[in-house]
RNA sequence: GGGGCCGUAGGGUAGCCUGGUUAUCCUUCGGGCUUUGGGAGCCCGUGACCCGAGUUCAAGUCUCGGCGGCCCCA
């Protein structure tokens, strides 16, 4: 049994565990191990993530240790990380000459080496990728997934231009890719530009994706950093432009972590488990035999053809014919969020039907077996994908709300996200996170097309020209 | 950054204040019988006092330190 969704933040304390995502016991701070299942899913997300990615980048591997010297070059950079970062101080007994540390994320790796890969305009755009672990030493209470002193899943772009508007250019091709990807997993969004104060240090600019979850407090889930060309004057990143001369190149990077595995749980789960979009689920499919006395040959015989028809069609498929009753069988599987049930029984067996269920709905029908093929399957799944997005949306919706004082707006805190109006100044930002007691997302890109709000307005502090913000308490 | 609480089987817990027999109960797990259309029942069995130091005749229980977890405030 799982507490209910509403106690959120027990519900995904014990969902993590009971549904075998990750096992919390590991004896380090912040640091926890991916079971087999929960593995499996990190596998199936990432999958479609590198699909994304794949379009236009090439994937690399840069080294998890980067001296001092290179971390310590970029001064906004290494401000923002230096209280977070562990360091490698010996090899074996001996105290070395430059200390390592462990990339809590991997600019100052890769930057030296695009020095040397970076010769030419026609060496422009260069866009690489990798998914590796970083780490940081959080000091907040750790959660698994959400915030970790070793993020195992963090896929880092990297990418460098020929100026700062071929470089925003890109900053609009990895929000649409991180769009694709979050539409994917049927995870609403908001698009945000990130306030001067709160963006990636060394970064010109920062866009994130924040998601809403169930408690209402927000969950950054991407981000996407113009760097122009502040790196590559730090780390003499150069070209030779067609006309002969020498011009430091643009950069950006955009990063997802293991959050979005959090959000397909934390956004899509219900009481009894895990729902799973059909294409993310590590199992598709189960065939449950409804098995009585003196009447099993019938009824296996039709749950095992069934069965072998699905996996032949690529529907990661298992055939539960343990012994226990069927009622334990359903929990069980609806706790791992398979997204579609097969019952069959001496009833089915006689008629050469079978029940079908889908997670997220609670009703069962009955249709002939021939009828399970390929093509129903991937419509099916579809239809799913489609309910899932509603639902995820709606559930959303009623966490947003616009205001236009801010007393209220602080009543609202730790309910939802708040959309308000807001001028540029930073004397107004400050003031109206005392106020309200909560931290400034930044001011609106792109959100769901159901919320109707001005996009420009009076400023809640100041009354002057504002544009549309969003706060929230944030995990 | 400041303050508080807690650590007993795979998970959840009682016992600790007031030190003393074989450490309680639920669940999980393994075996058996029986059962199977939404978490069945009965029987048998496995399994624990976070680590280290101290006080004491005696420590799950008291003290200190470490590690780990939780909560509140900034």
């Amino acid at each position: 049994m799982l507490p209910p969704k509403s106690d959120f933040s027990e519900w995904y304390h014990e969902i993590i565990q009971q549904a075998q995502i990750m096992d919390i016991r590991y004896p380090v701070k912040g640091l926890y191990v991916w079971f087999p299942f929960g593995f499996k899913l990190r596998n199936l997300i990432y999958g479609k993530l590198r699909d994304v990615m794949d379009r236009e980048h090439d994937e690399v591997y840069f080294p998890a240790l980067i001296p001092e010297t290179e971390l310590g070059k970029e001064g906004e950079h290494i401000k923002g990380f230096e209280d977070e970062v562990y360091w490698i101080t010996h090899g074996g007994l001996d105290e070395l000459d430059v200390k390592l540390a462990l990339r809590p994320t991997s600019e100052t790796a890769m930057y030296p080496m695009f020095r040397l890969w970076i010769r030419s305009h026609a060496d422009l755009p260069l866009k690489v990728y990798q998914i590796v672990n970083v780490f940081r030493y959080e000091t907040k209470h750790t959660r698994p997934l959400i915030r970790l002193r070793e993020i195992t899943s963090f896929k880092e772009a990297h990418t460098a231009h020929r100026s700062y508007e071929e470089a925003e250019e890109n900053v609009r091709k990895a929000v649409d890719a991180y769009k694709d990807f979050f539409d994917s997993l049927a995870v609403p969004y908001f698009i945000i530009k990130r306030p001067e104060w709160d963006k990636f240090p060394g970064a010109d600019y920062t866009i994130a994706f924040d998601t809403v979850m169930p408690d209402g407090k927000t969950l950054q889930i991407g981000t996407v950093h113009h760097l122009a060309d502040n790196f590559a004057r730090t780390f003499d990143i150069k070209y030779e432009t067609p006309a002969g001369d020498h011009a430091f190149v643009h950069q950006t990077c955009y990063g997802i972590s293991e959050r979005c595995v959090a959000s397909v749980i934390s956004i899509h789960g219900d009481d009894l488990g895990l729902i799973l979009p059909f294409h993310l689920a590590p199992h598709q499919a189960v065939v449950i035999p409804i098995l009585y006395k003196g009447r099993e040959k019938e009824v296996l015989d039709l749950s095992n053809e069934v069965f072998f028809r699905l996996r032949e069609m690529g529907v990661r498929t298992i055939l539960d014919d343990s012994d226990e009753r069927p009622g334990a069988k359903y929990y069980r599987w609806e706790l791992f969020g398979v997204p579609l049930r097969i019952e069959i029984g001496p009833r089915e067996a006689e008629s050469g039907e079978v029940v079908i269920s889908f997670r997220d709905e609670r009703m069962k029908r009955k249709i002939p077996a021939d009828e399970i093929t390929e093509e129903k399957v991937v419509e099916w799944a579809e239809e799913m994908q489609e309910r899932l997005r509603r639902r995820a949306i709606d559930s959303m919706l009623e966490k947003v709300k616009f205001f236009e004082s801010a007393d209220e707006m602080e009543e609202w805190m730790g309910r939802g996200i708040a959309l308000f109006h807001l001028c540029n100044s930073l004397k107004c930002g400050e003031k109206i996170e005392e106020t309200v007691r909560a931290g400034v997302l930044g001011e609106i890109i792109e959100m769901p097309e159901e919320i109707k709000v001005e996009r420009a307005g009076k400023c809640i502090v100041c009354g002057s020209n504002g544009k549309l913000n969003a706060m929230a308490k944030s995990y």
